[in-house]
DNA sequence: AGTTGCATCTCGAGC
DNA sequence: GCTCGAGGTGCAACT
């Protein structure tokens, strides 16, 4: 296929943003992004996707991350330049350019389509949520829920409850294996509580998680933390 | 353009595989995923990507992030199964399947290219802690910086130094307006220092960041340590 | 619009 | 390989 102008590359995404098609480029160029913070990118063969909801991506040929992007909500115009074709993607609060400089364009294309479906998606922390909720002796016998999602000044707990003797237990729920961040939210959380509720009121604090790193234990044990092995399932 | 075969799909795909290019396809597909987590999505119009380096992308019309996909490593097969084309992308530790199938195949095309360029990013945080190091007095007047990355038994502070009187100073640096989970982050390095040092041992903890939420100042006043607003520049 | 915390986070650096 | 923290993180839920 021969290569299309700069001037029939500006009509086929014109027509695309228009038409709120997908649009995808691909070709060499040249990119400049400005706004939360800056970034140049030299001369490279990249792929371009424009979407109807203002995203823009801009993939290199590794990586999972686009090298650069704009989020949903931006506003892409298209112009021809020095004879090339030239995208800049824009969005306000905060203020942020995407522009990228075509010295070719090998492929330029719209797509239509319609996609009503939502992802379904399951192992999330709220699994693992509903599972502890469905059976407290997990975390230990005579355990008993109270609230989810309860408030303190320091953040909401993931499951507030109380042990066999009476005793406030704080539960902290993570996915995949934590490391010492999660450990400092259980603790934000534990010692926020216990000014909260009266000064003699213990507050246990527990995390519930696939596993935890050393430092993650010993922060665990520095701050009289527990931990409990679950998975999502 | 005439909607291509599956088996027309299949040699094109396959042959970017093997030649190392970005593989691109649009069209109706369901999309399942199984591994750290299990995912489903019904059928809908999709724009997927393949990359040499064993990325997959798969993106709806909306939004930054793809609705599925599989990280970089990954081995991309294709058939033909029930006369459609079916791409199965997978890798191991941890064990990963992503699997598209396609009711039909609106474009599929190769691009072959290079990109030797290196994305250049300035304000980021190592660019604020080049900043503070440049200029200490930002921090506060008689503030020296002794060691960047020193370690403490909860992690690797940013920037370690002493003031004025000599006391010892943590400073955490976040190039963006932090809340609770950074507060928590600097508790931590500093009571774990409190700990190293000999227990008379004061050590000031400093949080450099644009601005803070107010729980973030909450904590910082709770824990006893200071804020200063400085940004990346 | 701002805050808060999850994410199949990804990514890089250090070990 | 694992660990740890940054990220232009994105994103949803909630205020």
């Amino acid at each position: 296929m021969a290569e299309p102008s700069p001037e029939e590359v500006c009509t086929i995404v014109r027509q695309g943003i228009e038409q709120n098609a997908i649009t995808t480029l691909f070709g060499r160029c040249l990119v400049t992004y400005s706004g939360r913070a800056e970034s140049e990118l030299g001369p490279g063969d990249r792929h371009v996707m424009l979407k109807p909801d203002g995203t823009a991506l801009v993939h290199t040929d590794e990586g999972h991350q686009p090298v650069n992007w704009q989020p949903p909500g931006c506003v892409h115009q298209v112009r021809v330049e020095d004879e090339q074709f030239v995208l800049e993607s824009t969005r306000s609060s905060p203020d942020e350019t995407l522009l990228v400089r075509f010295e070719s364009v090998v492929h330029a294309a719209r797509f239509d389509g319609s996609d009503s479906e939502e992802l379904s998606l399951s192992g999330t922390e709220a699994d693992l949520k509903e599972r502890i909720l469905d059976e407290p002796e997990i975390v230990e016998p005579g355990f008993t829920p109270l609230a989810t999602e309860r408030e303190t000044p320091a953040g909401a707990v993931d499951i507030y409850g109380e042990d066999d003797d009476g005793a406030a237990v704080v539960i902290e729920l993570k996915r995949r294996r934590v490391g010492p961040d999660a450990v400092g939210q259980l603790n934000r959380y534990v010692t926020a509580l216990e000014r909260d509720l009266h000064a003699d009121a213990t507050v246990r604090g527990v995390l519930v998680a696939p596993s935890v790193t050393d430092r993650g234990r010993q922060l665990l044990s520095k701050n009289g933390l527990e931990f409990v092995a679950a998975e999502p399932e």
